[in-house]
DNA sequence: AATCCTCCCAACCGCTCCAAA
DNA sequence: TTTTGGAGCGGTTGGGAGGAT
């Protein structure tokens, strides 16, 4: 007994969208807005469900998104932000004007999460990861655990153990106990000062989708859709 | 040039939340 | 108070792009 799907499915499409389905889900939220996105897909004259819809808005089509590359500060809050909300990635892309959740999801699962890892930082606790261990465990528990833990392949994280051995190797070789809890202190220091500097760049972005959600010219059509459809 | 491998990201799935009836 | 259905969320996956062999 499965839950009840989320629309009909049958004769919907599925997988990526065509320029053509773009343009006019686009005209329609531009002209119309939104009210019920299970609607927009029927009164788009679309061939999706509306939860395909409402994806596709917010990830791709909505004008106030900021693409490209993700900025040093960037990954430094998103670092900070997750360190105190978790995985909670609505809540994080919140505090990052013209970004989405999945694209912050993406960003974190296949980036940060790695740089992280080679900075001997467990990515979910943001402990370095020495410090976690017990004392009897072996590294090797410890790689087949993470190994269970994470979505990377064997291959990833043969590649990555190999880099992080390097990395820790360095340290440990350098110069030792003082340089990595120097490190851990400058994470430390960098941590506190991001916090404070969190607020700080969120107030100097500008909310240009807000402008347009405020816009009653853009909302004012939705009146009487459902009776035009019917 | 062909094949394989890895990375990245758009899109989907299934669940929870929450407001309306 | 309970039920219902839409919206939103987070985890996962499929496939294209590009690099390595």
């Amino acid at each position: 007994m499965g839950r009840q799907p989320c629309c009909e499915k049958v004769g919907l499409k599925r997988g990526p969208w065509t320029m053509d389905e773009d343009n006019k889900l686009m005209n329609f939220i531009l002209n119309n807005g939104i009210q019920c996105w299970r609607l927009v897909p029927k009164l788009a004259g679309l061939m999706r469900c509306g939860k395909s819809c409402r994806l596709r808005w917010i990830n791709y089509l909505r004008p106030d998104l900021k693409r490209g590359a993700f900025t040093e500060a960037e990954e430094d809050m998103m670092i900070e932000l997750h360190s105190q909300l978790g995985n909670r990635w609505s809540k994080i892309a919140a505090h990052f004007r013209g970004r989405t959740d999945n694209e912050i999801k993406n960003h974190w699962n296949t980036k940060i999460k790695k740089k992280m890892k080679l900075m001997g930082l467990d990515p979910m606790t943001h402990k370095p990861i020495d410090q976690q261990n017990s004392a009897g465990e072996s590294e090797e528990i410890n790689q087949k655990l993470e190994f269970h833990d994470s979505s990377d392949s064997p291959a990833d994280l043969e590649g990555y153990t190999q880099m992080q051995q390097k990395t820790e190797g360095e340290l440990i070789c350098g110069s030792s106990q003082d340089k990595i809890e120097s490190c851990i202190e400058n994470m430390e220091m960098g941590s506190s000062i991001m916090s404070q500097n969190v607020e700080t760049l969120e107030n100097l972005c500008f909310d240009s989708l807000q402008n347009w959600i405020d816009n009653p010219f853009l909302w004012d059509g939705f009146g009487n859709l459902e009776e035009i459809f019917s």
